[in-house]
DNA sequence: CGCGTTTGACCCGCGC
DNA sequence: GCGCGGGTCAAACGCG
């Protein structure tokens, strides 16, 4: 519709200062919007138009018919905490059946609950290190054999072995958190559909996403599709999703259409 | 039973 | 002031 001869993901994201100068209360909330060009979906069976699964959970509270616009717009509210007024509204472009518009109005209060289940990953590591360190005094032969089994934990997370060895390694000190490390590993789905972002081409031409913020991210691991996980006909780029994730408190984005 | 979705009604900003 | 249209509420319903 768009011209967009390949069969690729065109995400585009940019910003724009919202002119709250003119506009009336209602207008004032900060909003973030974000479109995701999805192409090759018809195939798809399920939810085409399903709420877009960040790591946040949304609650849907409404939804309206558009006026000129062929698709309903959903309404839906942050329900990973009580008191987050964070909302999102998903409509499709009214021309293009293909292009999600998804705005997000006011901030999440609250940290991204996979956020931290991710740092406390991240921490737990270092500990085993640590604790690695100190073992390494005590007794270095099993501890060389430990430290290979972390190396696995790093390098293969979906290894289903790897939950037996991270039970190996974790010390025992630690034996309630284990749960939450344990799910905290993606599951295969999660892996594939990781693969095949990099199918995902950015229109180079338009280059929305150069914007430094937006690029700066830390995205260290291949945790960047929890957005679109439930999705799934929804790929997304790492660094949207980063953005999604690091950028999401302070920036307006305004998308121009193709 | 708890949580999420659906959907009609209601509220309210905005343009005329 | 009135009507339109977008946004929200809340009861009913569905699902796991």
């Amino acid at each position: 519709m768009d011209g967009s001869p390949s069969p690729s993901l065109d995400l585009k994201i940019s910003e724009e200062k919202s002119d709250t100068q003119t506009t009336k209360r209602r207008k004032m909330s900060e909003k973030t919007v974000v479109t995701v060009k999805i192409e090759a979906n018809e195939n798809k069976k399920h939810k085409n138009e399903g709420p877009p699964s960040d790591s946040w959970s949304w609650r849907k509270y409404g939804q309206k018919p558009i006026k000129g616009s062929p698709y309903p717009r959903g309404y839906y509210r942050c329900s990973t905490s009580k008191g987050c007024f964070a909302k999102k509204q998903v409509e499709r472009c009214r021309t293009d059946a293909s292009l999600l518009i998804i705005t997000y109005t006011c901030t999440h209060n609250h940290p991204n609950p996979k956020e931290l289940k991710e740092k406390i990953e991240e921490e737990k590591e270092e500990e085993q290190e640590e604790q690695l360190e100190i073992e390494k005094q005590e007794d270095p032969k099993q501890v060389e054999e430990v430290k290979e089994q972390v190396y696995l934990f790093d390098e293969d997370g979906a290894s289903e072995n790897m939950t037996c060895n991270f039970h190996y390694i974790h010390s025992p000190l630690r034996d309630s958190d284990h749960q939450d490390i344990i799910t905290s590993i993606k599951h295969e789905d999660e892996i594939q559909f990781t693969e095949t972002l990099e199918n995902v081409v950015f229109d180079e031409k338009e280059k929305p996403l150069c914007y430094p913020h937006l690029m700066t991210f830390t995205t260290p691991k291949s945790e960047e599709n929890d957005f679109f996980d439930e999705l799934g006909e929804l790929p997304t780029s790492s660094s949207f999703t980063s953005f999604m994730r690091g950028n999401f408190f302070e920036d307006r984005i305004l998308i121009h259409l193709s």
